[in-house]
DNA sequence: GCTTGGCACTCCCGGCACGCGAGTGCCAAG
DNA sequence: CTTGGCACTCGCGTGCCGGGAGTGCCAAGC
């Protein structure tokens, strides 16, 4: 009883500094959830609670602030799922419905997810280690420059410009393409290595360094670049926060410029505490492995393609965000985009 | 010699406050640049440029600030051409000579210049407009979806997804491609409109529905697309002047972030009175088509292959900028990356 | 033992007055 | 046309003050 009301004005305290952006006190706490006590109680509460760590005082005599450390609380053990509103479902299907190829669907993704949530979204390509190569095309640009194109079966192209130091011959070009259509045919990225071992002992000594260029090439391609890309949408809204809030946004645009760093927000592996229902990951504040965002919380969702996990997808915004909210959009999105590539 | 006097004040004004980004007086003028005369001299000068629109005072009693006229006049008369730094240029060679495609040059290309410019880079993919195509494949991608592949000769590879209502058959689809690539090869872009016309002709009645959706798919492809994507980096330089500027940033990240927007800013057609030496275009303030960037001046240029000017690249700045040190950041890489664009 | 009203205390914040100093415009003399 | 002088304006930083929100503590009550 006295446990559960000190989390109820945990969740209050949460709650009310999430929609007004102020440090909320206890005058203001009774008024506007009907918690049956008077404000001195709520006091007590609220210096236990400051006590453990779930909130903070700015200054003396101000009010209370959730940390880090609150905002983990809620969204472990006090939010409930906020359901979409049947106008942000129609936006969702309305928006993503009419996407052409792959590309359309990442940027349509992307702006989807920045508007519904109003914060930067992160949207990862399908990730190429599970995929499976349906053609390979080889297209001399000029006498010795060659494109390499790999199609993958998520509907992803991958390709590559090469320069060649000999004049590149038609009919080897034509047999090597064969050959390699036939070798990598509906293998997956990560047998593509030892299809192609020994590959090159089938030419002649003299078409082996263009082969061999080639095969490296596509060595590169299948090793390197896994999952390499990640769009970016929505950074308008980090400006919204920037006038009145302690979020100096110069540091978070700078890291979301490097795609290093997205990788990390975005792929997990390490999911310390994060993870909660629905699959949805939470990183809130200083949890997040990453110089600049000390200040933001970090919310992913993985999506799939039959079933098997390919990539994720989320939103990065202030540690006073509307959590309920924003993961049920992030999760929401992640299962219409994995029924859309299922039915590709 | 006394209208000369004149533009040497309104020089030095512009260098000053693009250094201080302060206004600046008088008195301050006289001690940094050696003009031979006096404080109240000076002032008489300021009234006149004042009179003339090219300066302003935010209020009374402090120093003056160039308008977007002053900016005009400096650009268009005042500045010389600042060379680039050997370090510069050495950080162009360097970061664009190991680009391996099209994509990585694009990326490496607005990386590098915001990082030599710190503005806010836009480049530009090459149109397809003058581009010839390659090749065409046709990959099914399951028994009723088709991926179709155009590579383009600049390097660049385009590619939708369609769904067919009736299952794909083998030999149809490889008569299509051989014909397409018969029909298309080293067309321009704008000559594959008039290629495929009665091109669905050769095939039976039975196949001529999946025929002609594979057309229209190109046809798009071809026409609607035709210099669509431009890259965007450097966003976190915006964020320096936040603080202390009355650029507003929020405005100016959501015209970044419309495709359209961009495009207005790059295509210039309408070039007013922008074009300066070396084909470079500045457009200040005002000048911009755009909304929301009324503070923010634009310095592009366009960069050729073999000597076809194919696209353009610039950067989105405030408008109290480097403008010749800028100017030729901007000119020197789009000269970098025709030179690479030729060699391939 | 928890809850509650009372009360003193802290400290942020907005308003105001004040003085400084930078910068200007004007004028009369050179 | 230039220059020194001079009065004037006005933004800005400083210090002061009162109001108010919020707190912590305590003693009384249920």
């Amino acid at each position: 009883m006295l446990e559960e009301r000190r989390l109820a004005v945990l969740r209050a305290i949460v709650e009310d500094y999430v929609s007004t952006h102020e440090p909320v006190g206890s005058k203001a706490l009774v008024e506007r959830h009907h918690l049956g006590v008077s404000p001195a109680t709520i006091r007590n509460d609220m210096a236990a609670l400051e006590d453990e760590g779930y909130i903070a005082q700015p200054h003396t005599s101000a009010g209370r602030v959730p940390t880090d450390l609150g905002y983990r609380l809620f969204v472990d053990r006090l939010s409930g799922v906020k359901p979409l509103s049947p106008a942000e479902r129609r936006a969702i299907h309305q928006f993503l419905d009419d996407a052409v190829d792959l590309d359309d669907v990442m940027a349509r993704t992307v702006r989807l997810l920045a508007q519904i949530t109003k914060q930067v979204a992160l949207v990862q390509y399908p990730s190429l280690s599970r995929s499976r190569v349906r053609h390979v095309e080889l297209v001399a640009l000029s006498s010795t420059r060659l494109i390499i194109v790999l199609i993958v079966d998520s509907g992803r192209v991958e390709q590559r410009i090469i320069e060649c130091t000999a004049p590149i011959q038609e009919q080897v070009l034509a047999d090597l393409r064969s050959r390699l259509i036939v070798a990598l045919s509906d293998k997956t990225f990560t047998d593509v290595p030892d299809a192609l071992s020994g590959f090159d002992q089938a030419f002649t000594p003299d078409d082996r360094p263009m082969v061999r260029s080639v095969l490296a090439s596509i060595l590169e391609m299948v090793t390197e670049r896994l999952d390499e890309r990640i769009m970016l949408g929505g950074t308008a809204h980090l400006a919204r926060y920037g006038e009145s809030f302690p979020i100096a946004i110069q540091p978070v645009l700078e890291a979301l410029e490097e795609q290093v760093v997205l990788l990390r927000l975005l792929g997990e592996a390490n999911v310390p505490q994060g993870v909660t229902q629905q699959g949805v990951t939470v990183r809130i504040g200083h949890e997040n492995p990453v110089e600049g965002l000390e200040a933001t919380s970090v919310i992913t969702a993985r999506y799939a393609r039959r079933d098997q996990p390919v990539a994720s997808l989320g939103i990065v915004g202030p540690t006073h965000m509307d959590y309920p909210g924003t993961m049920s959009a992030v999760h929401a999105v992640a299962q219409y985009v994995s029924r859309l590539l299922d039915e590709q």
